[in-house]
DNA sequence: GCCGAACCCCTTTTT
DNA sequence: GGGGTTCGGC
């Protein structure tokens, strides 16, 4: 770049479209650069050019660059948009995300990695089942010791880097089981050729760590590591980098502080900070200026986002409108919320907007049912992001079990659930006994089964005939074609008409699924070289195929992205935008939830909102229900305190052209103060609710305003029965301290949930308890 | 061994 | 309220 003048048509073609910061961030010279990029701000856009540039004009080879991604759909979209604007294909460049690049660097070192060369991927469900097999064989109590906290713990272990043998010994009865557990999963994955996520980037570290030549290799190949969503890297992945870069290699990070959500799953924000310690002269461009919102947006979310501490610093700005305000409702329930949002989603769409305009938004996915229930009955089509992704499906599991045993017999996790699926005289005990004998013998089920005959009794027949399918579909299928094979398994094992024999929907859904997947597997016949490299490993179609059933695990949901309104999680909105977006659901214990609240984490939830709210493009609408049933009891919401934080003047409350009502209970206590609470009121059965109307007939409630009491909640915060409030902390003479959970009943028989530190959740008569507020 | 009924738990989930 | 799991009867 040092020689090129500005003129060059090159270095003009790639900056004409920047602003002066984006500029200086793809320009810059190659030296470790953070950039923190505002939501909105054109972060993808600095990376594509920046990997543009690069290759472009500084003159650097595309096999030296390696960036780096959480999710395929950003790696996907990254590559796509760095070759149209070089136009050439790049092959040689690495470009993918954290796992996908792990898995290629193990399938091409399998062996320094000390795996085997058709180690398969075990996925978050298949390695929950397996520790919790684990935990039974090592005779633990499930109860102490559940699947799904081992797994979790083990997952950190592994993101920490360590080992079974590098856990210290305290001494602690409970951490001994638990490493057992860690040691015997262990050793079970490594017999049946299993290597589940956190694995991937354990393996891949410590090959590049440990191996002299291996880490010469990349340090000398990699002079330039880009990496997006910096803020969502765990310890494990950022060692990883720093390992990979080595002394020479440049880091391009680009990321968001105020967007970090992701620290319940391992994520460190912090690994920001730390980038001037241990990449020696980072620099930090800002990217503030924002091309996404309103005026108005944009002063909602920085408002909201200076309550927390600690932040790198920034303030999105636009030169664009004000715009709107943003419309705050408060409902009386979550169907009146729901029905709220129908009705601005058909005015949308009876004017200028299309229904997938427009995006609702909620804290839990729970949240989806009753929404997805007004947009059902209200005709409105509708697509959920989220949920299970076609490869996690269950038919899709079971039949990818029977590929993976012909490919290793010894995959205990895949024969346990083929033996089973479908039923074939194999139960419990029987399995049972082979897990025992196996055990015994320190050998794997398959092994067990075929040598252990004489343990098995009268059902040594099933076994033989289930050993006998897998070993003649494996004989017939040799030849065949990936999907011939697919479809052969489909068809003998008797998946199909298992699923064929199941009723309704669903099976119909689960036969086109098992076709779908022998669609799928078609495009694996071709070897399509992955990502085309110089130096691939051989993959044969099989372990290709399996290897992207469990990294890609395909889009959420079958069907396009056609005219649907769209309805996620606001961490799966994460990087999406929006004309029109519903932030529902806005109370105190949902949004911020109740967990983060204890566990002190308020400022994450705090981001959450603030990705919420910079998803909105045009217009935002927030809402909150008074009455809002959870887990099936209704319970009091207030408004969430982040309402309060988001500066007011941005802020306008609507009200519903009819007057709304209210029920008498609540109404006849003076304003919500004091207020009466009382369960059962407010069943939804009429949705008389009439076309681009807001009327709410439910009769029986005498009229209140609506604006005068969601003012009121706005400076208080839920006030419950005796003057409590939700989530409140309170004193009880014989449990000691708690945390109010919600209310039931009214007068006399005013009911607190309260949880206790030791005495755990408990019931308790107001009248009667004399609950101390601390 | 298999299937339905009781039972239990319940934030978020890029790979 | 609902989905996943376990238990008990056939």
């Amino acid at each position: 770049m040092d020689f090129l003048p500005p003129t060059d048509p090159r270095v003009v073609a790639l900056t004409r479209d920047l602003n002066p910061a984006q500029r200086e961030a793809v320009t810059a010279p190659p030296e470790h650069r953070l950039v923190l990029a505002g939501a909105g701000s054109g972060k993808t856009r600095v990376l594509t050019h920046r990997v543009a540039w690069l290759i472009a004009v500084e003159g650097v080879s595309p096999q030296s660059i390696l960036a780096v991604t959480f999710t395929n759909k950003a790696a996907n979209e990254m590559r796509g948009r760095i070759e149209q604007l070089i136009n050439v294909p790049v092959r040689s460049m690495w470009v993918g995300t954290f796992h996908g690049i792990a898995h290629r660097m193990l399938r091409l070192h399998w062996k320094e990695a000390r795996l085997p060369q058709n180690f398969q991927i075990l996925d978050a469900d298949d390695q929950q089942r397996l520790v919790k097999r684990v935990i039974k064989a090592l005779d633990l109590d499930e109860d102490k010791y559940p699947a799904k906290a081992l797994t979790g713990w083990i997952n950190a272990r592994k993101e920490e880097a360590e080992r079974p043998e590098h856990i210290q010994d305290t001494g602690d009865f409970a951490m001994r089981q638990f490493v057992r557990v860690y040691t015997a999963y262990e050793e079970q994955c490594r017999r049946s050729g299993l290597v589940d996520f956190a694995e991937l980037l354990l393996r891949a570290y410590e090959l590049c760590r440990d191996n002299p030549d291996i880490q010469r290799h990349y340090r000398t190949r990699f002079r330039h590591v880009l990496v997006d969503e910096f803020q969502d890297t765990n310890k494990l992945q950022y060692d990883w980098l720093r390992v990979l870069a080595g002394d020479r290699g440049v880091l391009f990070a680009v990321g968001d502080d105020d967007q970090s959500v992701y620290s319940w799953r391992g994520a460190r924000v912090e690994n920001m900070l730390h980038l001037q310690r241990d990449f020696l002269g980072t620099e930090v461009v800002r990217l503030e200026q924002n091309y996404r919102s309103t005026g108005t947006i944009l002063r909602a979310a920085n408002g909201l986002i200076a309550k927390n501490s600690g932040r790198l610093g920034k303030n999105l700005w636009t030169d664009g409108g004000d715009g709107e305000a943003i419309q705050l409702y408060a409902a009386f329930n979550e169907y009146d919320e729901a029905e709220f949002v129908v009705n601005r989603i058909r005015d949308g769409v009876e004017g200028r907007r299309r229904y997938s305009d427009h995006a609702i938004l909620y804290r839990t996915g729970a949240q989806s049912r009753v929404v997805e229930e007004i947009l059902i009955r209200n005709r409105m089509p509708y697509r959920i992001t989220g949920g299970l992704k076609f490869f996690e499906r269950q038919e899709i599991k079971d039949a990818l079990a029977f590929l993976r045993l012909l490919h290793i017999r010894d995959d205990d996790t895949s024969f346990e659930r083929a033996v089973g699926t479908p039923p074939r005289g194999i139960g419990a005990t029987t399995v049972e006994k082979l897990r025992l004998w196996a055990r015994e013998q320190d050998i794997s089920l398959w092994a067990a089964a075929k040598l252990g005959q004489q343990h098995l009794g009268r059902s040594a027949n099933a076994v033989n005939q289930f050993m006998a399918l897998i070993d003649a579909i494996a004989a017939e299928g040799k030849d065949l074609p990936l999907s011939q094979l697919t479809e052969l398994v489909i068809a003998r094992t008797g998946l199909r008409d298992h699923y064929r024999k199941e009723k309704g929907e669903q099976a119909e859904s689960r036969l086109e699924n098992l076709d779908e997947l022998v669609s799928a597997a078609r495009g694996f016949e071709l070897l399509p070289l992955p990502q085309g490299d110089d130096q691939l490993p051989e993959m044969d179609p099989l372990t290709n195929f399996l290897a992207h059933a469990a990294l890609e695990a395909g889009e959420q949901q079958a069907g396009p992205g056609e005219e649907s309104v769209q309805l996620m999680t606001l961490h799966a909105a994460k990087g999406l935008e929006f004309p029109v977006v519903f932030l529902v659901g806005v109370e105190n214990g949902l949004f911020p939830n109740m967990r983060s609240i204890e566990e002190g984490n308020i400022e994450e939830e705090r981001r959450l909102c603030y990705v919420g709210i910079t998803r909105a493009r045009e217009q935002l609408y927030v809402s909150y229900a008074e009455v809002r049933r959870v887990h099936g009891v209704e319970q009091i919401g207030s408004p969430s305190q982040f309402l309060k934080e988001i500066p007011s003047e941005t802020l306008q409350e609507t009200r519903p052209r009819a007057q709304v009502l209210r029920p008498a209970f609540i109404a006849r206590e003076s304003g919500y103060g004091g207020g009466g609470y009382s369960r059962g009121g407010g069943g939804y059965g009429n949705s008389g609710g009439g076309r681009g109307g807001d009327e709410y007939p439910r009769g029986g409630y005498a009229g209140y305003d609506r604006q005068n009491a969601a003012r009121t909640l706005l400076k208080e915060s839920s006030i419950g029965p005796g003057g409590f409030s939700l989530g409140q902390r309170v004193k009880h003479a014989k449990f000691g301290e708690g945390t109010i959970l919600s209310f039931d009943g009214d007068g006399d028989r005013a009911r607190a949930e309260v949880k206790f530190k030791t005495a755990g959740n408990k019931w308790l008569l107001l009248s009667v308890a004399n609950l101390q507020a601390l």
